[in-house]
RNA sequence: GUGUUCGUAGCUCAGCUGGAUAGAGCAACGGCCUUCUAAGCCGUGGGUCGGGGGUUCGAAUCCCUUCGAGCACACCA
């Protein structure tokens, strides 16, 4: 289905090429003076040049040959040279309807179904969810959603890290609290306990305290490397051990990522590319791409457009140890072999920004993927505080993304409950998915690159632009449907009607908005947009809402294009907030 | 030092592929609930779009310059 402004600049575009200008000029956007019209078109001013005539001419011109235009309702020539422009409702009601009848709206199938795997989450096993992993887990969910309603194969990966010196820092803890267990006799040719020796939450206090004794204590360190040597040379019982350790820590992460209503399709870690490391290795060095340099095997990735000196990409340290490059391009090269994708999104946090650069040249450079393969990194700002720091709890720790969501959700209980009858188990189930909803719209409604100001008070009060808004929004809509059938309606014989006031149209012409913003948010892979997009419909909704008696109208035909109205647009809002990661309740 | 991102209302941010009077939210002030959910709607005040040049009929938007801030610059991830 062809976009509005696309069918309104046709018509224009027409009537320049029979006033004898070019079609070009036609270009029609959405007005900026909504006082003065709807849509408008500049064409005549940067035409005026071309044709040396005065902008009002070309104008002029040009309004004569829509005299009887079916789209537009009136076309007026404004000093110096603005088209403005206002349609008739029969143009949006038939554009309306065939939203109405299209499954995503007037979204197209791509031409080309496109492979698209989408890189985000990357939490480490063995450590807590924090605030820094909301950004990934909420953006990066989001934009595997819109490129998936975009029509796209689209497989998201939480590439886990699972495989560095974490592992072993992890392992020589345990060992020096219980040197006794099975898994670090040597002659032990057994089998392994299936339970694990630890918890999630030791695993969690495990961690921390390994890290802190390395870094005081070289003995240790050098303990720690010594285990995650043996681990990655495969010893029984230190693989056994990890196993645990991963089993443990991924059943924690489903748990706390469902609770973010993020899911991925690939649960892979840096561990699954370990066994194919050697290979990437040797062909890139018998291909002539790696060399040595002080000590280290690395491929060139300066270019001579650069402006700065692009550091080469290395494969591995000057101790043969592979490093996060290169189990992030073992990762792409079996990518490529097993899926094959034609674009491979990654969401880090933005100072990575530099490290993806040489990752992706080199994997250009190297062929591990095709030319025309689209390597793209997103890469997002911190979350700060209030203050403009780095977000932490009022205590001044880590906050952990649990606490964050348990402190939002309770607030949203609170609200739910005060001056009003209502079941607790539904309050606790609404507020959980108001809660979740503050959250991600808070996260998501700022450009991803930004650093954002995450500020508990502004998100739990919830009025204005916020997720909440959005939802109540819904519940409204919702709300007066139900009416509507209580009171016998149906709402599949109801039909679209033309508009017959000013905030009706207005919110007829936000709705027909939506497949320009979907292709676009996923063009620029800026849910941000979904945001914005939401917001401005939910305005325009709830100011035709307050000037429009919808079940008390007394013309059936007009109340009838009333629901269907309000049917479609709960339909948008509802696969918007789809796209973004969160739902809407009955009521709220 | 080099590169990069950014600087818009008191605060948090949109707008940036050039268009008419620069927009929201919060905060402040004032209206609107016997009528479809007031988590809402309507209104008022608040700006040298960091500064200075340039391109253009027209610049918050493009170019140059300058000031200020953040971030990154091979053996961490």
């Amino acid at each position: 289905m062809k976009k509005i402004l696309e069918l309104i600049s046709e018509e224009m575009q027409k009537a320049f090429e029979e006033a004898g200008y070019s079609k070009e000029l036609g270009k029609v956007t959405v007005s900026n003076r909504p006082d003065l019209c709807e849509y408008q078109c500049n064409g005549a001013m940067a035409g005026a040049k071309q044709y040396k005539k005065a902008p009002i001419m070309i104008a002029n011109e040009v309004v004569e040959k829509l005299a009887d235009s079916d789209v537009f309702e009136s076309v007026e020539a404004v000093m110096p040279g603005f088209l403005n422009l206002k349609v008739k409702p029969t143009f949006l009601k038939s554009f309306l309807q065939g939203m109405r009848e299209d499954a995503k709206f007037g979204v197209e199938e791509p031409e080309h179904k496109k492979t698209i795997i989408v890189d985000y989450g990357g939490p480490n096993v063995a450590k807590p969810l924090h605030v820094g992993h909301l950004r990934s887990a909420v953006i990066g969910e989001s934009v595997k959603r819109i490129c998936r309603f975009m029509g796209h194969n689209v497989i998201g990966d939480i590439h886990l890290g699972d495989w560095g010196l974490q592992m072993g820092l992890i392992i020589t803890e345990l060992k020096e609290r219980q040197p006794d267990l099975v898994y670090f006799d040597e002659n032990y040719t057994g089998e392994y306990p299936t339970e694990a020796p630890f918890t999630i939450g030791e695993l969690e206090e495990i961690y921390p305290t390994a890290s802190g004794k390395s870094k005081e204590d070289p003995v240790y360190k050098e303990k720690a490397m010594e285990a995650t040597f043996k681990l990655q040379s495969g010893v029984r019982g230190y693989r056994a051990i990890w196993d645990h350790i991963i089993a443990v820590s991924v059943t924690d992460l489903k748990k706390n990522y469902a609770n973010l209503n993020v899911d991925f399709d690939l649960w892979k870690g840096e561990s699954d590319v370990h066994d194919i490391i050697p290979e990437m290795v040797d062909y890139m060095k018998k291909e002539g791409y790696a060399y040595i340099s002080e000590g280290a095997l690395v491929v060139d990735v300066k270019e001579e457009t650069d402006t700065k000196e692009i550091p080469p990409c290395m494969i591995l340290k000057s101790d043969g140890a592979s490093l996060y490059n290169t189990t992030d391009l073992a990762t792409i090269m079996e990518r490529m072999n097993i899926y094959a994708p034609e674009k491979m999104i990654y969401l880090t946090d933005k100072r990575q920004d530099l490290y993806f650069e040489q990752v992706f040249r080199c994997a250009r450079k190297t062929k591990l993927v095709k030319p025309e393969t689209e390597l793209v990194h997103i890469g997002f700002g911190t979350v700060n505080g209030k203050d403009g720091k780095p977000f932490k709890t009022r205590e001044g720790g880590v906050m952990r993304l649990e606490r964050l969501i348990s402190e939002i959700n309770d607030e949203m209980y609170q609200k739910m409950i005060s001056g009003r009858e209502i079941a607790q188990e539904e309050a606790k189930q609404t507020a959980d998915m108001i809660g979740l909803a503050a959250i991600k719209y808070g996260d998501l409604s700022n450009q991803a690159s930004k650093d954002y100001i995450f500020d508990v008070d502004k998100f739990t009060s919830f009025e204005g632009d916020t997720g909440p808004y959005i939802l109540y929004t819904i519940v409204r809509i919702k709300s007066i449907l139900n009416k509507f059938k209580d009171q016998g309606g149906d709402l599949n014989s109801v039909s679209l009607q033309e508009v017959t006031n000013a905030s009706e149209k207005a919110l007829v012409m936000e709705m027909a908005k939506f497949n320009t913003m979907m292709e676009n948010a996923f063009e620029e892979v800026a849910p941000h947009k979904v945001c914005a997009y939401i917001y401005d419909l939910a305005n325009a909704f709830n100011k035709f809402y307050h000037e429009t008696r919808i079940l008390a109208e007394e013309d059936e035909t007009k109340k009838s294009g009333y629901i269907a109205l309000l049917v479609l647009c709960r339909d948008i809002l509802e696969a918007c907030i789809d796209v973004l990661g969160f739902n809407a309740p009955e009521r709220m």
